[in-house]
DNA sequence: CAAGAGGCCTGTTAGC
DNA sequence: TGCTAACAGGCCTCTT
C-alpha cells in the first residue's frame, strides 16, 4: 500500500517519463475514481492540458498542469504506467490518459479505491484532501512542537495519531508500525501519556524511518511496484510489520499482532511496553 | 470539535 | 476438495 516513500518513488519515476508531456484525450472506465468534477468535466478540462511538473503531498500525487492541478491517491494498489498507445489494456485498467507522444498514461488498481481530483491551480491549498496535512516528516519541517500540540490533549491511541494525516503526512500502517517500534514505544499507549523524552525520539524515528525508506525505494509487499514494475528494498528492513510470531532483532521475544485502531497492528512486547 | 463506525472494492486466505 | 466468510486497508462521510 503506498505510503509517502512509495508515492514519493512513483513520483520520481513519472517526472523521468512525461514531463512536459499534452493530454490529447482522458479515458475513464471506472467513473467511481474521479471524485470531481463530473467525469464529463474532467474530460472536457483535462484536454490540451501540458503536464509541467509532478509534486507530492503526504500520500497525494500532484500532477501540476496548465491550469489545473490533478489531485491523485493511490490508495492501497493505484499505480501508474507509461504504455505505447498500441499495448492492449488490461484486466484493471480503470483511466487512460492519451499523451502527444503516442504513448498512454494509465492508472491501474485491483480494488478501485483510488481516487482523482481535479482542481484550480489557486485553489490546490484550499481542498479539503490538502489543506488538513500535516507536516511533511523532514528535519526542516516537523518540529516537537508540532507534535506536543498534537499528542498533549488527546486519549487516543499513538498509532491512531500516528496514522492521522493532521499529525504528520504520509504515515500509513506499515511505517506507524515501524516507527513505534524504532522509538519503543507500545502502539496502544494514549496520545497525552508520552513523556518529552519520548516524543522526542517518536519524531527522530518520525524522520529517521521515512527518509531511509524513500532512499530504499519504498516498500514492495505483495503486488505493489512502483510505475515501472521495479520494486523497492525497504521490506527487507522491516523490522515488525508482517513478522507476527517472528523473532524481535533487539530482544529475541515473539512479535505479536493485535488491532489497534481498527488496523492490524505488529509490535514487540518487551521492547514496547504500556506501562512506564 | 473530536472520535468512532460504515462504506468503498476485490484478491487472497482461513475455516468448515 | 470446494465452497463461503473473513480479512486487508486509507480516506471520506455520517453519526454520536
Amino acid at each position: 500500500m503506498p505510503e509517502l516513500p512509495e508515492v514519493e518513488n512513483v513520483r520520481n519515476g513519472l517526472k523521468k517519463l512525461i514531463l512536459g508531456k499534452i493530454i490529447i484525450d482522458t479515458h475513464v472506465l471506472w467513473s467511481n475514481i474521479i471524485k470531481e468534477p463530473s467525469v464529463s468535466e474532467f474530460q472536457k478540462k483535462m484536454r490540451g492540458q501540458k503536464i509541467v511538473d509532478i509534486k507530492r503531498q503526504g500520500k497525494f500525487l500532484l500532477f501540476i498542469l496548465n491550469d489545473y492541478v490533478l489531485i491523485s491517491h493511490l490508495r492501497m494498489e493505484g499505480k501508474y504506467r507509461i504504455e505505447k498507445a498500441t499495448v492492449p489494456l488490461t484486466k484493471h485498467t480503470h483511466v487512460v490518459f492519451e499523451l502527444d507522444s503516442d504513448e498512454q498514461l494509465r492508472y491501474l488498481d485491483v480494488r478501485k479505491f483510488g481516487k482523482m481530483s481535479l482542481v484550480d491551480k489557486d485553489k490546490l491549498h484550499l481542498h479539503p484532501s490538502i489543506k488538513n496535512l500535516g507536516p511533511e516528516p523532514t528535519v526542516e519541517t516537523l518540529k516537537t512542537e508540532d507534535l506536543i500540540k498534537a499528542l498533549k490533549k488527546t486519549e487516543r491511541p499513538i498509532k491512531a495519531c500516528l496514522l492521522d494525516q493532521k499529525t504528520v503526512a504520509g504515515i500509513g500502517n506499515i511505517y506507524a508500525d515501524e516507527i513505534l517500534y524504532d522509538a519503543y514505544i507500545h502502539p496502544e499507549r494514549k496520545g497525552n501519556s508520552l513523556s518529552s523524552d519520548e516524543i522526542e525520539k517518536l519524531k527522530t524515528s518520525i524522520i529517521g524511518i521515512m527518509s531511509d525508506a524513500v532512499e530504499k525505494g519504498g516498500t514492495t509487499i505483495r503486488t505493489y511496484s512502483n510505475a515501472f514494475g521495479v520494486e523497492g528494498n525497504y521490506q527487507s528492513y522491516l523490522n515488525v510489520y508482517g513478522k507476527k510470531d517472528e523473532t524481535c532483532q533487539r530482544c529475541q521475544h515473539k512479535i505479536e499482532k493485535i488491532k489497534v485502531a481498527q488496523r492490524g497492528t505488529h509490535y514487540c512486547p518487551h521492547c514496547q511496553k504500556i506501562g512506564r
